[in-house]
DNA sequence: CTAAAGGATGGAGTACACTCAATGGTCAAG
DNA sequence: CTTGACCATTGAGTGTACTCCATCCTTTAG
């Protein structure tokens, strides 16, 4: 696929395609004329770095994760314990979302406070 | 409370306070010395802002959330909605991370592929 | 009274993640 | 064989969120 059938599919501009392929996240192969070729796969990395983005993760962290589910093998032991991290710092951020929504949702109900005056929000975090 | 309990107790920077503030994050009432006296909730307020942060809010975004806390009344109808979009926001970011964990949670636990070749990831968004 | 710690302001600099402009090569249609 | 759509590369510019520095003022301990 070429930057500018991916960069419609994904809506995104070619500039930052090809600013992420510069940093690595995705990759292609050039074809004789130097065009760039993605192959399929591209889409879906290119959706995660979207959503990832979005809830916070940063691209050298995403990049991690996309160099992780390029692994060939069944991850070993190690690979395991950093998807693991991943995981724990997702759950994590569920908690914390959480919480946050729970204080809103709180005082849309009419509650008094958030964290106004004396009224001290519920240990968010 | 001055600057430096204040930068020790969330543990941020003295500049990254004064940031907040020059953003009208947070606020405080100058004291005739001119230094700068902060109220006790500017702890709850800062922690939100680090962690709603780290959630992938901007500080815009942070700022009208906290400016809708700092409302006196409960909430007429137009600020229930906007809590309730933010609402919304926090639990599309909730499914999301969700998804992008059990991606990661189906690998570690050895099944072939989460964006590699011809395995596409169930539709992450 | 002086020194050290802490405070204020202003402005420059940095990292990250793009975004744009300039220049030039490639290809398909007519 | 030219025109227009698309591609590449390089380098500069932008917005966000800090971070650092220089300079100067205030307070507290000795």
């Amino acid at each position: 696929m070429l930057i500018g059938e991916l960069a419609k599919q994904t809506d995104l501009s070619r500039d930052t395609i090809r600013f992420y392929e510069k940093m690595q996240l995705i990759h292609s192969i050039t074809r004789n004329n130097g065009y760039k070729d993605y192959p399929e796969q591209t889409l879906q990395q290119v959706q995660l770095i979207r959503t990832a983005k979005n809830l916070g993760f940063s691209l050298h962290e995403i990049k991690q994760i996309l160099a992780m589910t390029a692994q060939q093998e069944i991850p070993a032991d190690q690979v395991h314990t950093i998807f693991q991290e991943k995981i724990d710092v997702i759950d994590e951020k569920i908690a914390q979302l959480n919480k946050i929504k729970l204080m809103l949702s709180r005082f849309t109900q009419g509650e008094p406070c958030p964290l106004r005056q004396d009224c001290p929000i519920p240990e968010l975090n």
